[in-house]
DNA sequence: AAAAATATGTCAACATAACTGACATATTCG
DNA sequence: CGAATATGTCAGTTATGTTGACATATTTTT
């Protein structure tokens, strides 16, 4: 384990002090977004394990069910990922049965993409915990909070229409969310 | 590209109309919380491009400013990842020069994690856009909206102490204390 | 009608960050 | 001393993202 009890060189200047003392950042709410946000996905995770899906899954069966008629295009735009990273999970999502693929009926290079039955139930079935769980941290809070906490959320988001959805060959930056 | 336009099978009963129609689940929130989110990170997750760290390290960084001399059990137990996951990131915040180790002096089998001179300022870089985000956010707020805000976020975090820290074969007691 | 652009799909290779399992080592405790 | 604990490490796997290159169907433009 090569001993590092004798790895601390008076010089090398260690800090001591909680970073957040005396400090203008904003760290309790940092924390609190980290922590919440780990939570508030781990309900679903555990219920995702039991088909064999993971998040990826999981916001696609999501934002289709929301949106049904959705676009590929258009979902890639929202998720912001890579046309070939949703490649994988949809034609799982497809070959399943719980997501079906139908040509546009405008443009028929489109494929636009509906939840089946079977789709609906594992969206709703997925959200359920969710909403619980924000049902439950608003019990406690009345009607003009509750707006508050939608007004803090709305004003976090990124208001600029950099849509990206792919280019060329592809298209990407760097992400994972989960819903 | 074995045109779907054909896929329509009239029996497989697709879903035309939108999740949340009707519906009682709050769909509203869910986003929001996913979109803020997914925006929150993107800030940190552009500088840490420049350092060659990903979200892993920002995570370590992070909590070994915000508590010096917190041990590696402790971490693991905060970020609910497996020492082996921990290693990597930890490794090469060492070997970087971000944060220090040194034995803690009651108990030597223990290491005690301390940020750098370096390591404070990469973990205030990295506070300080999602700070300004968060700022930002409250900026249309009052006070008791601000509360709420809080209250909302602690209320959206599970409270029992079921920590997971390992598994492989160590120190993977059965009780845990948590954060 | 031919050419260009668009929407989608797909193959291949790679990176990151998580995971499990097994084992090593130092230290403390009973 | 021997068991438990705290940490480290090797090896292999999985999930999800990335880039690059190319194929195919369809629409739009020239």
């Amino acid at each position: 384990m090569s001993a590092p009890g004798a790895t601390n060189p008076s010089a090398t200047e260690l800090l001591c002090v909680a970073m957040g003392d005396g400090n203008e950042l904003d760290f309790e709410i940092i924390e609190l977004l980290f922590f919440a946000y780990r939570d508030f996905i781990s309900d679903p995770d555990a219920i995702l394990e039991t088909y064999g899906f993971g998040r990826a899954h999981h916001r696609v069966v999501h934002f289709v069910n929301r949106e049904p008629g959705l676009t590929v295009a258009a979902l890639l735009d929202t998720l912001k990922i890579t046309k070939q990273s949703l490649a994988r999970v949809l034609k799982q999502l497809v070959e399943g049965g719980y997501i079906h693929q139908v040509a546009g009926p405008e443009d028929r290079r489109q494929r636009k993409l509906y939840p089946t039955r079977k789709g609906r139930e594992l969206a709703l079935a997925l959200a359920r915990p969710q909403s619980r769980r924000i049902a439950n941290a608003f019990s406690a809070l009345g009607e003009s909070d509750r707006r508050a906490v939608v007004q803090f959320l709305a004003g976090m988001i990124d208001k600029d229409a950099t849509g990206k959805t792919d280019s060329g060959t592809t298209g990407g930056a760097a992400g994972e969310a989960s819903v």
